[in-house]
DNA sequence: GCCAAAATCACCCAAAAGAATGACGACAAC
DNA sequence: GTTGTCGTCATTCTTTTGGGTGATTTTGGC
């Protein structure tokens, strides 16, 4: 960076200096004083949209990196391993709230059924899982896809 | 974007008229020209460093970088966090099977103890977990970061 | 309307899990 | 040598879970 601002001042030197030089050719020139003014102005123009666009676009990298770690899969439940295995909707749903750790008792409180509805929905899902244990179901979802 | 290349057009065109306009009030001065010439070289410069910013400070640039995370972490089991929650090395081995889906009686043929050990263990890491039910207990432990 | 799948609920019973308490030996720290 | 932690085990009792079976109701498709 600090270059190329020596380089921005080098070439505003060298600028100026050739302007001295010429002043004495084209000064007798008719309007010379407009594409003169002109001249240094697209020049120093350019020079600085391009120090403008050095300037900001290392930093703008480093901003950037942010961007892939929040990232991943938001997870989506496999619709068809779920079907695959022949779990219904009301099943899949105890499950889960299996997975978070919650008695039949509160699960059944959440889906406003009874115990026993839980109960059936819960063997009924370790039996399509194949497993003996609601922590086992839950590896087991893991493993197939169907829970985060 | 537009607005500012216009704005930038504009205002070179009245900087070109305004040097017209002090063209015959300061010719006359000595070495104007250089004076001249250095003012609209900074004033062009300052425009297009600030152009040159506006050009690239909102442009997003989706350099899309390789995405670590995913294939990141091999998980490493949190030792300072299993401290900070009392859990000591042996319960942590105990929760570790239930999160595997074990059952105490497999627990206890696995670490070559009595199936009342292991429930000793289990009863301590739930407690400390602040767990009701084993299945909360993995749940927690995930969130702890003590499980993958 | 009829059928099949899904969802619901009930009972009974056995197994597993969990809570509470007490106890004992090993071992490190002070 | 006392203390504290850890790991071990037992006993008793309650709660939860899971298996098995059967039944009723809803629902969606044909």
């Amino acid at each position: 960076m600090k270059r190329q601002i020596l380089l921005y001042g080098l070439i505003g030197g060298i600028l100026i200096a050739a302007l001295k030089w010429t002043e004495y050719r084209f000064l007798v020139m008719e309007h010379s004083i407009e594409i003169y003014g002109g001249l240094v102005a697209a020049t120093f123009a350019v020079l600085g949209i391009w120090l403008g666009i050095k300037l900001t676009g290392k930093q703008q990298r480093v901003v950037i990196k942010e961007i892939p770690p929040p990232a991943g899969e938001p997870f989506l439940p496999d619709q068809r391993k779920r079907e695959d295995l022949g779990i219904t909707p009301r099943e899949m749903e105890t499950l889960e709230l299996i997975a978070q750790g919650m008695s039949n008792r509160e699960i059944a409180e959440k889906l406003f059924v009874s115990e026993n509805t839980v109960k059936t929905h819960s063997s009924r899902v370790f039996d399509k899982l194949g497993a003996k244990r609601r922590t086992q179901a839950v590896q087991l979802g893991k493993e197939f896809g169907l829970l985060p």
